[in-house]
DNA sequence: TTTAAATTGTGTTATATTTACACAATTTAA
DNA sequence: TTAAATTGTGTAAATATAACACAATTTAAA
């Protein structure tokens, strides 16, 4: 059956960076291992690619697994390939994060696989290279998050700029001006007045938006500079 | 010796777009195959990870064995993980490109592998799913040189104004303002001016500057802005 | 020797964007 | 009723970008 005789089979894991952010910090879903190897140590979620199955699939089942979640944003990053990171056998692990609502997804599965939401700031220490792969991470969502408006995917369906702008505040750990954040974000036109206010407010209720998805779509590769400070 | 019994080991293959610059066009190193499968077609130059070899080490070993160059720029795009994506076996491939002087690599060597400098707008139709990994290598390049101090790699060690400008309008198939485009590029202080000028022109001749690679290492990770309006 | 054509280096102004800061409106708890 | 917290909108100064002009250099042709 191999057909490409001399060269070799080596096992293919995906590493998974889920975020989220609770309205004040960002968060990570780190798995405090009640399995082999490193029993009792914290990693990232993960998986192996099955011989009939295809990368892309692959990614989306160890997220589904982990959340209950389907259609979520996730990028790869890099792939991890030293040969003794992991020490049980050779495996080259495909990394990449993804950005969910903290809210939305399937709490039993996430205490079925052991999952707590850490603070990225922080967490403890994780095994073999998953360190580097959060560092990473939390580097490129930094990068992408600057130019792109991938945000969004983060918060719930309805939010208000305010929110908005405590996520950015959070992702660059500095503070922003409102009134120039608010401008910028309207003046992108991804964002539509859902006609409602926060009622959670107890003080001025802010208006929630939603996304506008068409543009969202359509202009979502285009450079925005939602942080045009953030790389300087 | 299978210590993660259950998991299927897969062939790990890498594949990589060379780019370089020829005065006027960017140019991709295709290999027309004259070994099986698919002999006599066009692909990308690859290889497959070895068991006991670093990812990273893999990448440096085809780049090196095509071009006879070491230290090379090159980038992790994405891996490609179809199932069906070789229609000899199963293999996923770590896809990455690289940027070359045209001018400094072993001939020899290119030409041993049966090497060719294609126009990036005129090439023929490549194997698998090869096709893909030079568009969105393509579309990489194009993100990155907006906003890092890429181009200099396709470049030799002294060139001129004029020159970079000529790369920057093959990378956007778009012509630039002169002087707007070289204040741009003097101003991100990259640049050391030789006290050469270019002697092969026939007209006035322009100065001939090198990188500063402090500046350039330091500062390669700030936005830059080469392109304001690139992806909009 | 002079002139014309091509190219390069630097300058200037108008426009657009970003930054810094002010004030009025809303909401609830005191 | 008032004070505290927060939100929405406004305005001017500073900075960056875009559009356009002119002078200097070089060689080949006149």
């Amino acid at each position: 059956m191999n057909k490409y005789p001399h060269s070799a089979r080596i096992l293919v894991a995906l590493d998974c960076i889920v975020f989220g952010f609770d309205g004040e910090a960002l968060k990570v879903l780190l798995i405090k291992r009640n399995f082999e190897p490193e029993k009792g140590k914290w990693s990232l979620m993960g998986g192996f690619l099955e011989q009939e199955e295809d990368l892309e699939v692959a990614a989306n089942r160890i997220l589904y697994d982990l959340t209950g979640l389907k259609d979520i944003y996730f990028e790869e990053i890099k792939t991890f390939g030293k040969v003794d990171r992991d020490p049980v056998e050779r495996t080259i692990s495909i990394c990449f994060f993804a950005l969910i609502n903290i809210h939305a997804h399937n709490q039993d599965l996430a205490k079925a696989q052991n999952a707590h939401w850490i603070d990225l700031k922080n967490r403890p220490t994780l095994i073999f290279d998953h360190e580097k792969m959060v560092d990473l991470a939390s580097e490129q969502l930094r990068y992408k998050a600057a130019l792109h408006p991938i945000g969004f995917e983060l918060l719930p369906e309805k939010f208000t700029i305010p929110q908005l702008q405590k996520l950015y505040e959070a992702i660059y750990d500095t503070p922003l001006d409102r009134r120039n954040f608010s401008r910028k974000i309207i003046s992108t036109n991804l964002l539509i007045d859902t006609g409602e206010k926060n009622q959670h407010s107890t003080t001025k209720k802010a208006i929630l938006y939603q996304l506008n998805k068409e543009k969202y779509q359509s202009q979502f590769n285009a450079f925005h500079y939602f942080m045009s400070d953030a790389l300087r």
